[in-house]
DNA sequence: GTAAGGTCGATGCGAACGCATCGACCGCTC
DNA sequence: GAGCGGTCGATGCGTTCGCATCGACCTTAC
């Protein structure tokens, strides 16, 4: 009963909820390594995501696109990050309204400090359960996964007009 | 420089990255539905737990093991779900110490209307993003990767004698 | 130029979270 | 069967969250 796109919708449920439930499981066990003392995994997250752009930062707006936060906790993380020298906030050059954010020092150290360990904890817990080509095909199916939504379309329609329920769009 | 286990280190520390990713990718979607006026998604999560055991109930821990919350977050969500009549807390009939939570006919009522909902959602933004067979090697490998985590023992060890490095343990 | 609409990030506020702790109860030992 | 360590779930408390909103600024149209 209804098929739709390409893959049945009921695969793509259960899929989903081994998804949500593995993430649930090792994250549960990350979470539990006394490796969080002074960092939580969410300002871990942060400053990770800090290494992963450019050495000039990056602004608030596309930072919280990659963590899921809401703007406003956000903006109040940064602001405790920075009180404890973890990272600089700066006005944006283009753009009065923006900020950007970067690592300093200090954050970048507690970032590689606690990465190794996280890192170690990792490797256990998703390296000790697949072989490598496992983790190689499963990493790939991720990917695509996350990488296909930029093309997949919200399922509800932002202003959805009484009438016309049928159109097919892009 | 030391890999371990099966896989690399480096390898599944990327799959993780992916993997974490995609699930903030998706969540973050599925938050923007509609369909949660009136139920959280970390609710729901309880509703649709408490569908997936048996009809007497479940016991707040068994419950506690599937959510990613703490103990008392979880007991206070239950007193709120409790409040507006979707469950129903009994104490336990072979523990008196116990607490036996079991959806309401209003609470199942309420799952089933939002789980369709979010099934279609998912449908659209996982099915979408992957064929059939990519499905469901995906799933397979996320279910192999939930359930390795019984045998794998914690890296902190609880209590770490300062020699004994080596130990392989199992 | 100036007005209108949209975007960016900060802030007030109530709700929910996690940590620490507690009382009650179970299971075990002696 | 009394005592003792361990487990279960509730509660006090400070912290953090998300929602709604705001001021500042950019952009486009006229």
């Amino acid at each position: 009963m209804g098929e739709q796109g390409h893959g049945g919708a009921r695969r793509a449920v259960q899929t989903w909820e081994s998804l949500f439930r593995a993430q649930v499981t090792i994250m549960r066990r990350l979470q539990s390594d006394p490796v969080w003392d002074g960092v939580t995994l969410r300002e871990y997250d942060v400053l990770f995501s800090l290494t992963k752009g450019p050495d000039e930062g990056m602004r608030l707006r596309d930072l919280n696109e990659l963590i899921l936060l809401s703007q406003p906790s956000l903006s109040r993380m940064v602001d405790r990050l920075a009180s404890r020298g973890l990272v600089e906030r700066r006005s944006a050059p283009d753009d009065a309204r923006g900020t950007v954010v970067r690592l300093t020092p200090a954050g970048a150290r507690v970032q590689r400090s606690v990465g190794r360990a996280h890192a170690r904890a990792i490797a256990t817990y998703v390296g000790g359960a697949l072989d490598d080509d496992e983790l190689a095909t499963l990493q790939d199916l991720l990917e695509r996964l996350r990488a296909a939504q930029a093309s997949i379309p919200d399922v509800a329609p932002p202003a959805a007009s009484d009438a016309g329920e049928d159109a097919p769009g892009a």
